[in-house]
DNA sequence: AAGGCGTGGGA
DNA sequence: TTCCCAAGCCT
């Protein structure tokens, strides 16, 4: 008896047939779904627009997305615009998204296509997920909603829904097979395209992280963490590491024109390729102007006057937070030179809006236009 | 295979 | 203020 509940179980991961749940959820998709402009013809039908926006959201709301999209394609029309264009343009269009290894696939993916496909995006899963930045969730969102194709995907809303159904006692990393058994369950039907869009669209409206709202649900009846009232406990989280706070001294370095230095990081890693204010962080019994000065000769190469404070910016990533101490300072000596970063450049206020800049660093731009009105 | 990788918003 | 969460992928 034991050894056939289990077989059972591999086999029939859902807790009512898939046809049930297909029919329940597009009627509610049908009424309720969102409006969105990568779901509309004749967006839908265009597979780099699909591509970009779901490479956008990932881990990325939809409110964050929405005014990029139609910038991006307003710059970079075509998969043949985009192979072609600079990539440092790429990350300006993609400035303040976040995870900005997204845009530098993006614009790798895109040669890629010229050269692989004829620019036409693949339409073969195992074509898809060998571009960069494209797994099996991605792929299977542009393929069943470019090509109506029945794959499943697992992204963040799916995977919580998935889990409120079968009430999954474990936290969702530790049961990705049987996720992906679900959603595949489930997906396939001869609407899969409405069929994701609405998967996403229920975790994203209904069944929330906080406050999932139950009695609006298509599936309040078939989900099992509802009908044993553990949907406030579903999904199980796992304990997160706390994460460092670092303290980092930062030069606005001007010159007797009234240029600024900037540099720009690494190809690769945090914020790579993005523009900054040179600094570092404040070792041990280390004062914020001392560390400033020695950063400074470390990555650039010259000497400089430490002034006074523009500004402090306090700025959290997903691994660790940073506090921004920004100062003033005088260029005295030396040519700049790119030790630590891919490039260095003598900027006026005016021209500083063609960079790329992340986040934290822009906040600081804010302060010195507000300094310096003039510049 | 666990950690790196951004940012904005809500509680 | 602080914490948590949100359309993942890569190594």
């Amino acid at each position: 008896m034991i050894l056939r509940s289990s077989i059972a179980e591999t086999l029939e991961p859902l807790p009512v047939s898939a046809a049930v749940l297909q029919r329940s959820l597009l009627d509610w998709y049908d009424r309720h779904g969102r409006d969105l402009p990568w779901r509309t013809p004749p967006d839908v039908l265009d597979p780099y627009r699909v591509w970009v926006s779901e490479i956008a959201l990932q881990q990325t709301q939809v409110k964050t997305v929405l005014p990029y999209y139609q910038r991006w394609f307003d710059r970079f029309p075509t998969i043949a615009d985009l192979a072609q264009a600079d990539l440092q343009a790429v990350l300006k269009a993609w400035e303040g998204l976040g995870y900005y290894s997204r845009a530098r696939n993006l614009h790798r993916a895109a040669q890629l296509v010229m050269e692989r496909h004829g620019g036409q995006f693949p339409r073969t899963l195992a074509e898809a997920l060998a571009l960069p930045g494209i797994g099996r969730t991605t792929a299977g969102g542009i393929l069943s909603s470019a090509f109506n194709l029945p794959l499943p995907i697992l992204d963040g809303n799916v995977k919580r829904v998935l889990v409120r159904l079968i009430a999954l006692p474990v936290a969702p990393a530790k049961a990705l097979d049987r996720l992906w058994a679900a959603s595949e369950a489930v997906v396939s039907f001869d609407r899969p395209r409405d069929l994701n869009q609405a998967l996403m669209d229920l975790g994203a409206t209904v069944c929330t992280a906080r406050k999932p709202a139950c009695l609006v649900c298509p599936w309040m009846a078939y989900c099992q963490a509802y009908q044993t009232n553990q949907q406030q406990q579903i999904p199980v989280s796992e304990p997160k590491a706390p994460i460092p706070h670092k303290v980092i001294g930062v030069a606005v370095i001007r010159n007797p024109q009234g240029q600024i230095l900037i540099d720009r990081r690494p190809a690769e890693g945090l914020l790579g390729g993005l523009w900054e204010f040179p600094g570092g962080k404040v070792e041990p019994n280390e004062s914020i102007a001392e560390c400033i000065r020695r950063e400074i000769q470390e990555e650039l190469g010259i000497e400089i006057a430490v002034g006074e404070e523009l500004i402090v910016v306090d700025h959290a990533y997903t691994h660790f937070k940073v506090s921004l101490h920004v100062h003033l300072c005088e260029h005295l000596q030396g040519e700049p030179q790119a030790i630590e970063c891919d490039e260095v450049r003598w900027v006026t206020l005016a021209e500083i809006d063609q960079f790329p800049f992340p986040k934290a660093n822009t906040t600081i731009i804010e302060a010195l236009k507000q300094r310096f009105p003039d510049a």
